[in-house]
Parts: structure tokens; C-alpha cells; sequence
DNA sequence: ACGACTATTCTAGTATCATCGAAATATTAC
DNA sequence: GTAATATTTCGATGATACTAGAATAGTCGT
């Protein structure tokens, strides 16, 4: 049961769902049922139902039936994996020496110019 | 200059892009040209370039020109700060005690049954 | 200036995704 | 069983994303 990583982050890389993987972070172990995120997070059902299957699907979520109501929370142990894995792919490698002290960026030769204008977000209109 | 959380989980969502994040970290401060990156993750030079962009707009990367090569490395800086998002979002909170031990909420009846099979990764075929 | 090299941008085809109303399913209450 | 409530599934549409070949642009050595 391997964890697909690229999924997880792509089920957290739209703002509709982050917001809904936010407020169920908030909400605790318990959870919400659908009716409660729906109130807090407003979206047609059939939009929000969708969301809720792709961070249940990349199992960042987990669902559970109380009676009429599905609570859905945060699954915490894939959560924490998917963290660990973040971390320890960068500042593990960091502190293991590989982004050694001081001389954080900068090592290669002076820059001249840039492909457009890559790494601000300033818009291309040519 | 907000960084825009979801567009970074999103970058890191796809699977190429993901591999090439990771070099990248690996590589250290120092980053790889496109031409070295071309050859550890093989693919066209124009998808790469797509891929390369989709990661620096996102600010997760930084490019750099030296001569004829560029060399994109880790943003650090914008990298920490998603990390951050993540886990103050989650073990910050959940330290904090919302996710204190026992009841945080309104304990639900007992589970029944559930959706369809929501939480299991196992394929729908109907 | 020319040619080789590096990387991006253009263009386009295909595929996947987000959205949402309507219909269907599941559960409880009467 | 029927009604009421809660949530999902269906179906359709428009938008966006991925992929990649071909054309273009920046840089260096001669």
C-alpha cells in the first residue's frame, strides 16, 4: 500500500480542496459530515461530493457513516507521511550537509539573462 | 508576494514534475542545467521546459544563467515556507491541543456503512 | 559573421479535470 | 411503504494540462 505522493499533492494542488483539507485539519479527528463542510465552504454538493473523493482517493482524507451523516477527517498517518516525505527530501538532504552552511545559492558563474522572465510572476505579453 | 500554496501542491502534483523537484533537491544549491536534468529524466526538451516553468512560476524553483547553460536549483526560501503551511496546518494544530486527546467534538452514533469504497483505493467497476 | 550548442516558444492534438444540475442511492422517521 | 434528509453518481460542457515536433532565440568559439 504505497503512497502516491504526486497525487497527494495534486489533490491539494486546487484551492477548492486545499480550503476543505484546511478546514478539516481545523475540525479535529472527528471530523465534518458533508452538510457542515458544504455550509462552510459553499459549492454545489455534486462539486464538493467530487473533491471529497479525490483527497479520500489520494487518502488524505478518510470517511466514515454516523447514521444519515458521512464525516469526513483528516487521515492523519498518511498526512504525517506525505509531510515527512516533503521534509526529508529537503531539509534531511540539508542538514546532512548537502546545502552546506553559508553559501546557500549562488556557487556557479556571474548570470547574464533569463529565459523570459521565469522566475517572476510577472505576466509574458509579447 | 504571496505565495500561492495551492499552485505550489499543484506543481508537485505530476508525477515528472515531482521526479525533477526531487533531483533538484538532491542536486543542491548549485542546481543542474536543463541539459543534465534532460538526461537523469528523460523526456522532450519542450516538455521539460514546460515542466521547469510550471515549478519556477510557482516559485519552487529558481533559474540561473551561466554562459550557455541555465541552472535551476530549489527555491529554498519558497520551499520552506509550503513545508511550514503544511505541517503548522496540521501537527501545529494538532499540538496545540485541538486535536487533544479523546473527544474534541460531538461524538457521532456508531459507523454503518459507507459511500462506495471511498477510502479504499480499490477501483469502481460498474 | 557563421556554425554549434543550449534552451525556450510556437503550434497542435489529445487527455484529463472542474463544474453543476438532475437523477439515483442510502438511511432514518413516520 | 412513503416521506424526508444526506450524499453520491450520472451526464454533459467548457477549461486547462500534458505531450511533443518544429521553429526560434541567446551564447560561445573561431
Amino acid at each position: 500500500m504505497k503512497p502516491d505522493f504526486a497525487a497527494q499533492f495534486n489533490a491539494l494542488g486546487q484551492p477548492g480542496r486545499l480550503e476543505i483539507f484546511r478546514l478539516l485539519v481545523r475540525a479535529g479527528p472527528q471530523g465534518l459530515c458533508v452538510d457542515d463542510i458544504k455550509r462552510r465552504v459553499p459549492m454545489p454538493g455534486s462539486t464538493l461530493s467530487h473533491h471529497l473523493d479525490t483527497l479520500t482517493r489520494s487518502r488524505l482524507l478518510s470517511a466514515r457513516r454516523s447514521s444519515r451523516f458521512i464525516y469526513y477527517a483528516v487521515d492523519w498517518e498518511n498526512t504525517a507521511r506525505l509531510i515527512r516525505f516533503l521534509t526529508e527530501d529537503c531539509c534531511a538532504d540539508l542538514h546532512r550537509g548537502l546545502w552546506a552552511s553559508g553559501a546557500n545559492r549562488a556557487a556557479g558563474a556571474p548570470p547574464r539573462s533569463m529565459p523570459r522572465e521565469r522566475d517572476s510572476g510577472a505576466k509574458r505579453e509579447r
